[in-house]
DNA sequence: CGCCAGGACGCCC
DNA sequence: GGGCGTCATGGC
């Protein structure tokens, strides 16, 4: 990654992202397309810091707006600049279906979410799909004038507050994960550090959190890279392409080989969702 | 109408 | 331990 300064924006050179693919993808869910007269353009949040990015032509954007000083502190470590994304899909093209699905979206990045609001959005996510995933999370923030709530605040929403969202037997799991974590019952931050089992065991103590949900927080929003969750789409992969088992190699990686996977078979079989 | 979606829970055996 | 019905909502 290279980048650049000019006037009030960061230009960035990368390669290895694409912004449908990165921002669009089912990792994050309040990345909104908008119209502009370049190619590509996103907003969106991380916590309650907003950016626009739009790319300027293949593998270079702008990161509109930002001080060198932020984009160095917030959005670089978001996008997970500093891993070499090319050397990633190099050692996963050993294996032949990782090989065609970094090679079909190969602009896939492993964004470096907040624990927070992924343990959210993905207790949420439980038995639905990504268009009304989105449109949960919209309505909670627009509660919250555009930002995304805090643990405290959150804790004292009831099922019964919460049914502007129109989450139906999710919001109960949801009070349940803002009052762990409010009270301190659920210490997250500690959680990112745990032995990988210990940390599944954790998370899966807040209701509406099994091996699906605990798993997803883990990844997007612990940057455990080993996390692996299975989802229908992925149980579809390893059916069809690994009878065998997931090969060891990617072990380390798993959940990044997995993303592409994810993107791939979906791709495959469904026009646009 | 039925089926499905980045599933988990409760209950049964 | 595994199997199965149920849980809201909305798009197709």
């Amino acid at each position: 990654m290279d980048y650049c300064i000019k006037g009030n924006d960061i230009i960035v050179s990368e390669p290895d992202l694409d912004l449908d693919e990165t921002l669009d993808c089912g990792q994050a869910f309040r990345w909104k397309k908008i119209p502009s007269d370049y190619s590509c353009t996103y907003t969106g949040s991380f916590v309650n810091d907003c950016l626009t990015v739009s790319e300027l032509k293949k593998g270079e954007f702008i990161f509109h707006n930002v001080s060198e000083n932020y984009f160095l502190r917030k959005w670089l470590d978001y996008f997970d600049f500093n891993t070499n994304y090319s050397e990633l899909k190099k050692s996963f093209s050993e294996d032949e279906t990782l090989a065609k699905a970094c090679k079909f979206a190969g602009g896939i990045r492993l964004l470096r979410q907040d624990s927070w609001e992924c343990l959210i959005s993905f207790i949420i996510s439980q038995n639905n799909n990504i268009p009304r995933i989105k449109g949960i999370i919209d309505r909670l923030c627009e509660n919250y004038e555009g930002r995304f709530p805090e643990p405290e605040e959150f804790s004292a929403e009831t099922p019964d507050s919460l049914s502007y969202l129109r989450s139906g037997f999710r919001a109960k799991y949801l009070c349940d994960a803002a009052q762990r974590v409010s009270s301190g019952e659920t210490v997250l931050r500690d959680i990112a550090s745990m032995p990988i089992e210990e940390a599944r065991a954790e998370l899966k103590k807040i209701k509406g959190v099994g091996p699906k949900v605990a798993e997803c927080v883990l990844l997007f929003g612990m940057y455990r890279t080993e996390a692996f969750p299975v989802d229908v789409w992925i149980k579809r992969v390893l059916s069809e392409y690994y009878p065998n088992g997931f090969p060891a190699f990617a072990k380390d990686n798993a959940g990044i080989a997995q993303q592409y996977l994810f993107h791939y078979i979906r791709n495959l079989q469904t026009a646009n969702v």
